[in-house]
DNA sequence: GATGAATGAGACTTCATTCAT
DNA sequence: TATGAATGAAGTCTCATTCAT
């Protein structure tokens, strides 16, 4: 009679999805087992299958899990009005922090659903559409900084963004081949192209006389 | 392990070699059944066995053949001397002409070897030999561009490099998911950021007056 | 076991013994799982256990249950004295109004209850017990028949109801095959069979001035 | 090198169904496992798998051989040109000599296959098919019947066909039911009905002067 | 009494690998 | 050497049944 409450059905959902999260970054997709996923959930098969229709429902729910939590974060991060504050609170999130915690678990999983794309027409689909939000976001700040003469209004914002998503990707990437990959000297080149000391500092400079972003400790 | 194989072994392990590789950048690892590899191959299970031995070891030769696939085309493309020049013809060969044909298959059988790392020591550990060696290569550019004053010495050369090698992987990973992504446009932002136009073009730009670094075709 | 079963409990068992008939009609006895069966009951799992013990009661049932029907149609079209017009009446009720409607699943059930025996001892031995009791209210009238020098009293009066009940379970099966069967003229040939107009009508033919049993249609 | 003969792979082939058809009439089709089958069999279930694609293909395989067995056993007993001596050659084939060995698995694998009818539409269709293959070979039979004028020609031959028919599924499912059946007094009746003996002999009777059909024990 | 979430044995099927020919 | 039939462990998923609420 006290049917459980709707709520009690969503939280089951989840703790299956936290724990294949934590199966898939382990093993991947496609050698974790159904059997990995219910001992990390500590629940039956029977159990895993009222709420997911099979291993495929599990990997999408995860993909749009982890999509939703990214462009969240992201969306986060976008508080300041600067793009070169909004790229340094980006950094502090997605590299920094990263790297003090859990960082194997977060990258192996993103590359796996990244390399998933090319054989599941949905998760590529919820890529695609993330992707364009995210980078959407960025737009709005890069035109900004066109406008004030910040960056070259030559450039495609659009690429501009891809330009900077491909910095964050290329790090997950590298750091999975190089745990030991030093990332503060690599976020401190980035803010340099993007802050304009990259070149050579002269007394010419762009942006003279304005301090580089300092890395927050 | 025979230090050197007779001719004709070689030439069966290249033959499954590219059977897999087309397999598995189809498939991935881990749904490439050895049988797709066989009929690719044009050859029985019992044959296959005989120049590998197991499926593992097919994986690793094609990670193994693709690193130094690589590397031997970057060092191709290293002739140049100036480091701009050098990124051109980089870009040239890694972006613009995989975006003209069977970039598929070239970017899935990338993403699914860096996939891999975190789940065999071996690979990864192949994969971070081969960075390493591929960064080396440009960070004696990246020294002289540093030393002719071109780019900040203030930053580290290896990160740089990684920064230049991110580029590429995250380009590879957006256009996995984004088919219709702009190549030409983002190499044109990466040109600018690594040849000082990325800053708006002022009468104090850097290296004002030279010209950036022309698309070719 | 009580003797005699609450009201209520007679109720919610018919209840539940209806729904499953729905359902193994549709998928046989074995393919028909007990969600199937609650969800047709609109019952949950617990409420039906409450009522029968597991899956194989719910099946004893349904063939009690299916058994107890045929016999007491049987016994109902029994009233007339007259083998010939039993055998219309029988006619009327089981093979003519059948065919009107819901055929598919009398026959699908009737067939999957058969179908059980071998494996069921205690299905087998009910349908044995029922089919006694059946011949046995034939073998009455057709000792009358005989004795009235209507049927050859050569004939073991058993086998002679066996065959009428040939006649019945060879209809369903050949109506389960064959949507489209003829009813009536298969009605047809089974009366003049039994009442000798099988054989070519002639002036010395038995029963000769004695019309055929009319269809009533 | 030498491959196996293209017999070799029927030879397995059939004795997968053999092995098939005696666990399908022990316990029904889907009270049957795989398993089973395989160790009836004495193969694995891989090597099952390369026979058949699933159960489904094995059932249906059992279907078409059992009909095609049917099929050729009547048309063998088809020899004779006269319909009573056809039907007593029939009877002699199907139910004395089913009687005397195996009869079981005869038995209850034919009704498993009826039963499958209205599940399977490519069942059904065999089914159908080849029923009206038998048919078809008794009602040339009883049309000469009719044109001798030994069967009433008022009656649609083949409804008359389906009558027969009827009268071995009938039996089939009363042996299941009662082993104890008295096969021998019911081939009597029925050679009585088709005979013109089954109406009490007297002067006038139909074919009088001509022998009951005599059984072969 | 009723509910329905959970259990877990066991079904079907796949596939890396072996080995007789 | 090559073949491909065979193996059998292991994976995905189902479903009869139980039991806390």
């Amino acid at each position: 009679m006290p049917k459980v409450l709707p709520e009690y059905l969503v939280q089951r959902r989840q703790q299956i999805l936290e724990a294949a999260a934590v199966c898939f970054a382990r093993r991947g997709f496609h050698q974790t087992t159904m059997q990995d996923i219910c001992e990390e959930a500590d629940l039956s098969p029977g159990a895993v299958y009222r709420y997911f229709r099979g291993k495929d429902e599990i990997i999408e729910g995860i993909c749009t899990m982890r999509q939703q939590q990214n462009g969240d974060a992201i969306a986060e991060a976008m508080v300041k009005g600067n793009t070169l504050d909004t790229l340094d609170e980006l950094i502090q999130k997605f590299f920094i922090e990263i790297d003090e915690e859990n960082w194997q678990d977060t990258c192996a999983l993103f590359l796996a659903i990244i390399t998933e794309a090319p054989r599941s027409e949905s998760v590529r689909a919820m890529l695609q559409a993330n992707g364009a939000a995210i980078r959407g976001q960025f737009i709005d700040l890069i035109r900004d900084s066109q406008a004030k003469g910040e960056f070259s209004s030559d450039l495609d914002p659009e690429s501009i963004a891809r330009v900077m998503v491909a910095l964050y990707h290329g790090f997950v990437t590298q750091k999975l081949v190089d745990p030991d990959f030093d990332v503060q000297a690599y976020t401190k080149v980035v803010q340099a192209l993007f802050g304009g000391d990259f070149w050579q500092a002269t007394g010419t400079a762009p942006r003279s006389g304005q301090a580089t972003p300092a890395l927050r400790h």
